[in-house]
DNA sequence: AAATAATGACTGACCAGTCAGTCAGTATTG
DNA sequence: CAATACTGACTGACTGGTCAGTCATTATTT
């Protein structure tokens, strides 16, 4: 019974053309304005496609939409993007990967725990909640799991190394008695509340809104309490 | 033109006497076992929803392998719902409701917060994410931003009564010095942790275990940090 | 003119929802 | 207690509309 499985991609038959992304000829050629052109044409594809899942989700976003929106024809899409998901893999791969090395950076820092950590709520709010980025984290959350492919691109390519970054400097600061030994095996606990600011915001801000950089001050506050020792079981 | 053969005609229309449509006798008659199926018929098409909508998401899930795995055919759907959206919607009703009760007895407690928050945490793992409720709450999560309806239903029957139990539990801890003030502004940071962890095992489990239990005990030593009362202190 | 890029009408799969027809079970009659 | 009449719960083939992906044709560039 094969009634758990997903079900089976439409047909993916033969590939046309060879593929058309491929930079040609030599970088100093008259062909220039054709690349431009046609990373011009990509980037807009994406942008389109940005909206439309943001506003539609996945599976109900129709690409005939994504293509006016970008002014080209439907078909032009194909000719940049295999199919609908890998277009949607680029789309998280472009957003969401340059924001790893900022990260990773700040990780190796060894200003103490506190200010980082006003500096990485900061980071959180200006360049993914108030960005088209959220909505992109977004999708991750509430389509990743129907794309295995991408969940496992994006825990290996952003997740993993976010959370190493993460568990280093806890782990430092844990050192200094700046935080519980325990939070650095679980770095999810500092990064949940913005996760679920941006569900709310998503679902619930119409009835009830919510101010993001308060609640990300009172969590810092939660995090960095003058404590007396790690708590350490009788 | 019709094409070869338009269909082997259905057969005739036969529609038996002049349609009385009119319940005729008294309903004394022992028709209780009618009933009993009838209410078994419903819960076995709402199982079957779970599992499908939980496997496949609401877009993707098809109300033929519904009805299959329900041991129905599919019109019969349509006698208990009015369409495939309203069978998500009695999903989650009759999921999720039920729980808002027991929350808010704990919410009238005058038990130590720290008590009570060990009672939370037990609560929350063993009636959520150690149930089918898990799928549900994750189901809400993905898909109800396009089920605005749905949202709202949900946050008013659900959401915004267990915010309002958690607001007054935090404001008196609060009162008695056990949490810091600001937190019962953000009766969303306590709960994000597990939102988190619902979110984490189903996109990223297999390739990095959660250990939820011990989450959430780490997460309630954050909340209840010995903060600057007497006792030895430095 | 040749090569390359772009187009959009078209195809085939897909599925929610419908409704003509069936039949197990219940009520009524002889 | 049959035999007959009737009901409405249940079925599943079918419709109508949708949309991802294709490819012959047209436009643009070199």
């Amino acid at each position: 019974m094969a009634s758990t499985q997903p079900r089976p991609p439409r047909k993916a038959p033969r590939r046309r053309g060879a593929a058309p992304l491929q930079a040609r000829g030599g970088p100093q050629s008259p062909g220039g304005a054709r690349q431009e052109r046609s990373a011009a044409r990509r980037e807009a594809i994406l942008a389109a496609a940005l909206d439309e899942f943001s506003t539609q989700g996945f599976e109900a976003a129709r690409l005939d939409d994504v293509a006016k929106r970008a002014g080209v024809a439907k078909g032009t899409i194909y000719l940049y993007f295999r199919d609908k998901e890998t277009l949607f893999q680029e789309l998280i791969r472009a957003m969401l990967t340059p924001l790893v090395g900022t990260i990773e950076a700040l990780g190796a820092s060894e200003v103490p725990l506190s200010v980082l950590g006003d500096q990485i709520a900061e980071l959180f709010v200006r360049e993914v909640y108030e960005t088209r980025r959220k909505d992109v984290v977004r999708l991750m959350i509430t389509e990743g799991r129907r794309f295995p492919k991408l969940a496992e691109f994006y825990y290996r390519e952003v997740l993993s190394r976010i959370v190493a970054a993460m568990r280093a400097l806890l782990t430092r600061a844990a050192a200094r008695g700046e935080v519980p030994e325990a939070l650095a095996e679980f770095p999810q606990i500092v990064a949940a509340p913005g996760l679920v600011a941006i569900i709310w915001s998503s679902l619930f801000e119409r009835f009830e809104p919510l101010d993001v950089r308060q609640m990300m001050k009172t969590h810092l506050e939660l995090l960095f309490a003058p404590r007396r020792t790690p708590r350490s079981g009788p």
